[in-house]
DNA sequence: CGAGGGTTTGAAGTGCATCAAATAGTGTGG
DNA sequence: CCACACTATTTGATGCACTTCAAACCCTCG
């Protein structure tokens, strides 16, 4: 397959482009570039004055924040198929957070100047970035209350039950996508708080780690730990990986 | 002045609904209602199917979640001029967080359908609703760093910077817009430690307080006490009063 | 094998929460 | 105008959660 057409592929299966006519992803793949990159690349740093959005196709990016003594939150780390950088179009056209890549990845960069164009020309788009952006709103929303609320073996029980589908019963084994370091920085703690929080939820709930796998046991036992700590109850919805419908 | 003529006045404070043709805005003022209701009313909760969405015109009222095992997570309070409840249409229809009136309050009703049809119609009001949301995301966003990086000393004293308008020198007096049990929860803290650290806060910058009267007496020491653990360093955007113009 | 990063463990410290109680402040009815 | 009731705020004592610093361990990869 040719590059043009996996770039127009992977731009059809966003769904803040869904119902875009033909020309418009042309368009967009004419003003796309790809680029691969080694982990430590940093792709833009926050307030930067911004002039492209990326999509990611595979690798790992972080999004994160840093306080002028150094201190670092992760916002959020991302995946095959997941868009960033776009909203900085609709405020004062600077990125909100800086992005860095923190596994191998390949990813497509397109000209946030189109995207405004196309948003201000074509209803459709317009209406699929507001869900968009609300759903992102619901995501931070949640993420304020768990940063409030939750103790660390909490965040970390929810953190595990939401990368598989919760509607699934029985004993589930998981693989944690990124390294626990990054886990312990994108759930607001230290490596050494993550690691004994771990090992507290192997005491209080039914899991099983060896590594980076984890098997849960009891997934009802363990979402009455943690899910306690939230209001969303159980099952909650995924909320991350807003962009891709694979 | 009249009812009717005093939402009307209301309704055109909004940026969301600015560039909107009069005729938008008699169809808001037929859908309204307002009303008056005491501390404690509660105006609608997290999840339920969401009608209408809210403007205060007086009086204040907080936004919360509350988890299963009944922590409350307090993530907004608003005064005059603010807008919520609006974001509901855009993602599943249910209200994202519960809300509470917490002084006296006046209010405006409207429904939520009526802002959904002109949203769809309407280009201006999309992309102002757009820049809206966008804003709202860039708040929640330093409420994520706030909360996982700032000491309770340094949230408190963000708190009072963005009491006024930071560009101006001098000594500042200010007054505490609401009681300090309610900032406490605001800020993601208990009372108790609200008052300890305001009063580290005492000792480290030169902050006066009497009763509910801050007096800062070097804003540029505040500033580097508590701006330390922010990434948006000195002075910051307001990003509170995203709805009010006065 | 050895280097280097990720991960765990230990010991000690800090910050915030919790529980309990005292104090200040506010609005009430007498 | 005072006494009372009630709430907001402060203070003290104590405990737990998380961090910090230091060191060991483990794993992978050249």
């Amino acid at each position: 397959m040719d590059q043009k057409t996996k770039i127009n592929k992977a731009l059809r299966a966003l769904p803040v482009l869904e119902g875009c006519p033909p020309e418009v992803f042309e368009r967009f793949v004419e003003g796309s570039i790809v680029s691969v990159h080694d982990k430590g690349k940093i792709l833009f740093l926050q307030d930067e004055p911004a002039e492209r959005f990326y999509l990611l196709l595979s690798g790992w990016a972080k999004l994160f924040r840093e306080t002028l003594d150094g201190a670092q939150a992760v916002v959020d780390v991302l995946s095959s198929g997941d868009l960033f950088g776009e909203t900085a179009i609709f405020y004062e056209n600077e990125y909100p957070f800086s992005a860095e890549i923190v596994e191998r990845a390949e990813l497509v960069s397109l000209p946030l100047a189109l995207f405004k164009s196309e948003v201000e020309k074509n209803g459709a788009i317009t209406l699929n970035t507001l869900h968009h952006l609300a759903r992102h709103n619901r995501k931070q929303g949640r993420e304020i209350e768990h940063l409030a609320l939750q103790s660390a073996p909490q965040r970390i029980g929810c953190f595990l039950l939401r990368l598989f589908d919760q509607t699934q019963g029985g004993p589930v084994t998981i693989h944690l996508p990124y390294d626990k370091t990054l886990i312990a920085a994108r759930l607001g703690m230290q490596p050494e708080t993550f690691s004994r929080a771990l090992k507290k939820l192997r005491t209080e709930t039914d899991i099983d780690v060896a590594g980076s796998t984890v098997t849960i046991g009891d997934i009802g036992r363990l979402s009455a730990y943690s899910c306690g700590g939230c209001s969303s109850g159980f099952p909650c919805d995924d909320l991350e990986h807003a962009n891709c419908r694979h």
